[in-house]
DNA sequence: CAGAATCCTCAACGATACTG
DNA sequence: CAGTATCGTTGAGGATTCTG
């Protein structure tokens, strides 16, 4: 995380993590192919619901470059493509929840003094 | 995350948790607050290495409002002012760890194809 | 159905200078 | 020493329209 850690922050393990996670739709759309395990795209978006076309599919792009998430598409008219969860993309939930337990308990104690 | 499970996103205890963490300084500093316990202002931005004044201190703001840091001033002169990890920030670590872990993993399969 | 292209906005962040 | 004030920049994301 600092100089003495890493000489580029880029090679900090848990910035590299959250730059996975960490922008703005990532996490609804992780959630959603989770707790889904398949989605095609416009089920997809149905669940994330105020996502534009332009972001999700730019961030499934990404994702999926990312090793994070799996694209099948198959040859069919009219078009079907689904999205689902890598092995890896997987492996993250517990982290998540992890932090969630610790974000439930800040709740309680941050949303009345901030 | 999704309609079904909160009515507003922010009550994600996760996108939550995010938001305390999430932004680009935020783990720089923690991490620093981490490893040397207490640090004074000065010496906690040469840990920081290329934070501003302005981010450092509106940073630090924020996180002792949201209960992850202890601001305590002496009235002396020279000013001394030392910040250290609230029990909640240090209660992050370990979500933290696990997050790092994971992102360990991803950094060898993911640099090499992005 | 599953996107791509284009243009635009805004908030986080950066740089520099100043102060109790 | 420990910050503020001011201004400038930038890039993620938003809105809208179009397409194989």
């Amino acid at each position: 995380m600092n100089q003495s850690a890493y000489k580029r922050k880029e090679d900090c393990p848990l910035t590299f993590a959250l730059t996975l996670i960490g922008s703005k739709w990532r996490l609804p759309i992780i959630w959603a192919l989770w707790k889904n395990k398949t989605l095609r795209y416009n089920e997809l978006k149905r669940h994330v619901e105020g996502i534009t076309n332009m972001v999700l599919s730019q961030s499934l792009k990404e994702m999926e470059n990312q090793g994070l998430v799996v694209r099948r598409q198959y040859m069919e008219i009219p078009p079907r493509v689904e999205y689902s969860l890598t092995k890896a993309g997987e492996e993250l939930v517990p982290s998540l929840e992890s932090l969630a337990k610790w974000g439930k308990g800040m709740q309680a104690t941050v949303k009345s003094d901030v």
